[in-house]
DNA sequence: CCTCGATTACTACCATGGTAGTCGTGATTC
DNA sequence: GAATCACGACTACCATGGTAGTAATCGAGG
């Protein structure tokens, strides 16, 4: 399970419309990504080489191609965040929170909610241990 | 104040080493570097690039150069993170905290460390507000 | 049948980040 | 003062993400 390491912008944009809609003709990825102004034809292209590279998939249904994602989001938001922390934060996830709360970003009382919901999430439905 | 939006990697290694070390030849940050295994040449062109864009300066010290950052780390780090955010968390930094979690790269327990750490530090420093 | 419209495949192209080779210049040393 | 060395500038080059034009295919409607 390895994880995509450099993904594109616009590679990312349309993983997310394939995880939000689902099984997707081209034209569906393109209506959702209209606001960019992209050509059909660049959109069918950019699935075709993510296909090449194992991101995504597709099954013939009448003429369309259906395509659906398949990567995980939670495996590229891992990918990607710590990357993104070991560039940025010296591998240290928790400057990372650290840096969202001096920037403003979150406030005190929005981790201290989050860190309840998940406490709470937690005693509910345990984490195995590796 | 705009902020720089796509650094490539070996760009933020350069800044990180400049960051850390201060004015620097470009022999210095060639030996930051020097896992890479990259020709001190290409550490040369890239901080000329990176001049150009106004990332990095120079003054010239006998016959070196000595580069500095022009951004700071503070900037660099709120554009990337918040460029990541609103790629993969559609905007929400508490989402981003939420996965750290959930991937277990931070404890519940060093959250709140950290909360009250910030929490104090904003009781002998309240922030001003805008 | 034959044409039209919708759809994807194929392919050429461009911009950019990154890489490194080669050159000029000035200091050092004998 | 000539040979050598250290250093950066300049430049050519490559790989890749992204863009879009053109061709081929196939169903529908007459």
């Amino acid at each position: 399970m390895k994880g995509p390491r450099h993904l594109g912008e616009l590679q990312l944009a349309i993983l997310r419309a394939l995880w939000q809609q689902g099984d997707s003709a081209v034209s569906d990825v393109h209506a959702a990504l209209r606001d960019r102004g992209l050509a059909l034809t660049t959109i069918a292209t950019m699935l075709r080489k993510m296909e090449e590279k194992g991101l995504v998939a597709h099954r013939e249904n009448g003429r369309q191609f259906l395509y659906r994602a398949r990567v995980a989001p939670e495996l590229v938001q891992r990918n990607l965040v710590s990357e993104l922390v070991s560039r940025l934060f010296d591998g240290d996830p928790l400057e990372l929170v650290n840096h969202l709360l001096r920037a403003g970003e979150i406030e005190l009382d929005e981790l201290d909610a989050l860190r309840r919901k998940v406490a709470e999430a937690e005693r509910n439905a345990p984490r195995e241990r590796p």
